[in-house]
DNA sequence: AAGAACGTTTTA
DNA sequence: TAAAACGTTCTT
């Protein structure tokens, strides 16, 4: 399906003869392999209510089917990676959904609580209460630390620490070779964003060679003008406030 | 504020 | 390891 756009950003004359390093297409073959089932605008626009919560705690079974690593091995991913990937963003929907619900909780929840419910409970019991919702808590915690921050949570000064996985929170990432800046500290460090490449620009598929950036490719470093990210161009920090919606649903934040 | 330059990250 | 390009800082 050829749904890319050639928008005419200038005149472009230059683009039939496009430097061969210049890529004739919108995207990275990583960004055109991608498998996001949804655009970046579906999340932002889609309200969350509509998800259901034990459904993210227990993926469906074509999400259960995915492989992890669809061809190559590839290094792990990161905290923002997660965010971007499909399941990422589930995630971020289920921290949402989760502590609306008052379910995200940093200590194992109380068996006592989960006890005495009745008989039909043990049902219940083992698709995601307490016992069977706590290894979930573990096997998630990757993404928590930089869920908080990401939350509007404060992480009491960076002292945070996990009781589920202990000395390998954020240590053991640090160890792999995620700096702390790339967490989310902000500075040079900052991780990243990637194109969504659902927008005009990002469909458009040459280089304009006249703008300024890509005459200037060298030492600009920089796209074309005329396929910059729509997304990109806008400051980061709106995810922040879509997850920021936190306890009453409404941001202030902007 | 916009653009240029550079550092850095990410990917092939 | 090089190329591409995002993020930050500097300059105008």
């Amino acid at each position: 399906m050829s749904t890319a756009v050639d928008i005419a950003g200038p005149s472009s004359p230059d683009q039939a003869h496009s430097s061969a390093k210049i890529p004739n297409e919108p995207l990275r073959p990583s960004l055109k392999r991608s498998s996001h089932p949804y655009s970046l605008s579906h999340y932002i626009s889609t309200p969350s209510p509509a998800v259901d919560v034990k459904g993210l705690i227990q993926p469906s079974p074509a999400q259960e089917q995915r492989p992890a690593q669809p061809s190559k091995p590839r290094r792990a991913p990161s905290w923002p990676d997660m965010w971007e990937s499909p399941s990422g963003l589930h995630l971020a929907h289920a921290a949402e959904l989760l502590m609306r619900a008052g379910l995200l909780a940093l200590t194992p929840a109380t068996t006592e609580q989960a006890s005495g419910s009745g008989p039909e409970e043990d049902e219940e019991d083992s698709s995601g209460c307490s016992t069977d919702f706590q290894p979930f808590l573990g096997a998630w915690f990757p993404f928590s630390p930089a869920l908080f921050p990401l939350a509007g949570f404060q992480m009491g000064g960076g002292h945070w620490r996990s009781t589920a996985v202990g000395a390998e929170g954020i240590e053991g990432l640090v160890a792999e070779g995620y700096s702390p800046s790339s967490l989310g500290g902000g500075g040079a460090g900052r991780r990243k964003r990637k194109r969504c490449g659902e927008c005009v620009p990002c469909r458009r598929q040459t280089n304009c060679e006249q703008c300024s950036s890509c005459r200037n490719r060298k030492r600009g470093h920089q796209i074309c003008k005329y396929r910059k990210c729509e997304e990109l161009k806008r400051k980061p920090g709106g995810l922040r406030v879509v997850l920021g919606l936190g306890t009453n649903g409404v941001s202030g934040t902007n």
